[in-house]
DNA sequence: CCCGTCCGTAACAATTTTTGTTACCCATTA
DNA sequence: TAATGGGTAACAAAAATTGTTACGGACGGG
């Protein structure tokens, strides 16, 4: 496709948020989470945003504030991350709408609607079946690195 | 998401070319399929070429050439049409590679490879319990037209 | 109270992807 | 030879995605 990053933005920042919380640090601010992505404190709450509305994380003001899991990491299925993150089907329909005299245009279109429903529901099934701590444990365990916890990552000047 | 309209395209395509059969009709111009889309005939020859690629429809040149099934629509899947037409995976990775000394920025990209690729099969599994003919049957089922075949379509001037 | 931290949001630019359109070439058929 | 019709390149327009700056408001510590 492939459609865009949302979900490996999600998915990405839950892990860091995960990992931190195992060596005792909670409320990390957007610019630390943002060194680890090579990116920016707005994405990063633009892709966080989303996953607070549906209470996976929690977002404190102020000095301490910062991100923190509101649910366990392995409670946190990539389901309820795309969920949060991805609202509408995996298929678009038309660009836009097809002729209604078609016998086809005019009636392809609901027919398509439920055929991508299932397919929605295909994807849902099969993130489900991992965690947001099952990812970690994963990629910890197949790419270790030397040092597995150098402390938050400092962001670039 | 919502990705892209290809897949919409392609099947749209594929179906109208079904129906014309069924009435005796074989060998659609471009123009004519882009009649029904509302579009051009590029972008029907783009849309169509991968399926021409992957053995589902002919296209002849010349006076009477045009586009053909050279597979029966009950044959031709809709993961059939979706493996000629989309590349990629489902969801896109980092936009831009994350830090590589930061643990899980270092190990993440396979293992959300490895679940992406899990996604895109239970997709292609949905989508393989449809065909062509059986979404051709139902649109004309569900969404009948007074007149189901008023001929193909003139393109507008 | 004052100040620095930090999220929330709007606004804008840059980039990429998707889609629409024009133009020209080559093949085919009558 | 002329008309039909696909193949492709090139370009423009539109939309989505991503990056960036700016500013307001909430919070905590001195």
């Amino acid at each position: 496709m492939a459609g865009n990053s949302r979900l490996t933005v999600a998915v990405h920042a839950l892990c860091w948020l995960a990992l931190a919380e195992r060596h005792g640090h909670t409320g990390l601010s957007s610019d630390q989470i943002a060194a680890s992505l090579e990116s920016n404190p707005v994405a990063v709450r633009r892709a966080l945003g989303p996953l607070r509305t549906a209470g996976l994380v929690t977002a404190g003001k102020g000095p301490g504030g910062g991100w923190s899991l509101r649910v366990e990491a392995a409670r946190i299925s990539l389901a309820d991350v795309y969920a949060a993150v991805e609202p509408g089907a995996v298929f678009a329909l038309h660009p836009h709408p097809p002729r209604p005299d078609c016998p086809v245009g005019h009636g392809i279109a609901p027919v398509l609607e439920d055929v991508y429903e299932n397919v929605g529901q295909a994807v849902i099934g099969e993130l489900a079946r991992h965690t947001i701590a099952g990812v970690l444990d994963t990629l910890l365990e197949q790419h270790p690195l030397p040092m597995p916890w150098a402390g938050v990552p400092v962001p670039r000047p």
